[in-house]
DNA sequence: ACCTGAACACCGTTCAAGT
DNA sequence: ACCTGAACACCGTTCAAGT
């Protein structure tokens, strides 16, 4: 790549980050070229698409969730570690409006820019999940892609209620103690 | 209200439905005005905001679902009879893409037009989760407002699956089994 | 090879002019 | 009292012209 090329490249994912930050992943493509100094074309040419946009500054983030992954893979509690996890997620997502939104999105749709930032997201929390169940902890059964789509959800649910912040909290709760009181028990 | 501005506005409500459940709540409103043969400043003088709109259509709806709700609380298992309210919801709010969203907002914001409309519909939710709770089929310490929440966040997963029909059954299953094996147990 | 920005299409919202 | 639609602002996306 041509270094003014690499230069307006590495300006864009800096504009877009405090965009989507700021404004949210639906923030104006203008504006993000404008405050990065070059043409709208220019966006165009190094990310065809928003989700290219999107991806990209998800993608720069990855590594550091990844490691705070592995940190809970080793914490002494199993099944605290799974909702920390979760918690991270949901905290990430709160950051850029828009993205948890993305991501369940992507989820169906394979080989998308933003379902191969999720699977290593994916297969971090597999292993939380596996952890905690062969600890017995958590049920048998619980697939983790239905585990993900509902904590993108939590996530998103949080977005729309910006003024009660331990929504999170209790959702996350509510997701991981259950409804059921005795699960193995048939209907009261 | 004058005769002629009535008939407007029953065209604007019909189309309004129309729209929304083809192309979402995100609908054009110039091609909802533009199909109802009215001009655009007559949408806005009947249907000041996007949301106005909504919570028209959505209230034709309500008395339906309330109906669907009396139904279930004289149905003999109080738990699955809860769960299958819920999959109303998630049923209901599928039909209009984007209205989970609008309500997740509007409950955060009282007094809006949406969330008079989901008032009823909380005191529903309320009465079932009630009878589940007294049958000891789940567990106390779960508030309606939140799993309303979690209820809307789950449709929102769903309109972002669309070709994946049995997410819904399996998201609310997680919700309603819960993940813990033994909830009154500690952690392992 | 890459960049620019005018051009086109589309939408939301307001408001002066009409009946 | 109500309706109309032009007008304005804004955004996404493409592409011919430039370097």
């Amino acid at each position: 790549m041509r270094a003014d090329a690499r230069r307006n490249y590495e300006r864009l994912l800096a504009e877009a980050r405090t965009a989507f930050t700021e404004r949210g992943t639906d923030a104006s493509l203008e504006e993000i070229a404008r405050r990065a100094g070059v043409g709208i074309g220019t966006l165009y040419r190094h990310f065809p698409h928003r989700t290219a946009l999107m991806s990209a500054v998800f993608q720069g983030e990855v590594e550091a969730l990844l490691a705070r992954s592995r940190e809970l893979l080793a914490a002494p509690q199993p099944c605290t570690a799974l909702l920390e996890w979760l918690r991270t997620i949901v905290a990430h997502a709160s950051t850029y409006r828009g993205l948890s939104r993305a991501l369940m999105a992507a989820q169906s749709d394979d080989g998308s820019a933003l379902s191969r930032c999720s699977m290593p997201m994916q297969a971090a929390g597999s292993k939380l999940l596996d952890r905690a169940q062969r600890a017995g902890a958590v049920r048998e059964g619980v697939d983790i892609v239905d585990l993900m789509q509902l904590t993108n959800a939590i996530a998103l649910a949080v977005e729309q209620s910006p003024d009660d912040p331990e929504l999170a909290d209790r959702l996350l709760a509510l997701t991981l103690q259950g409804l059921k009181a005795r699960p193995a028990e048939a209907d009261a």
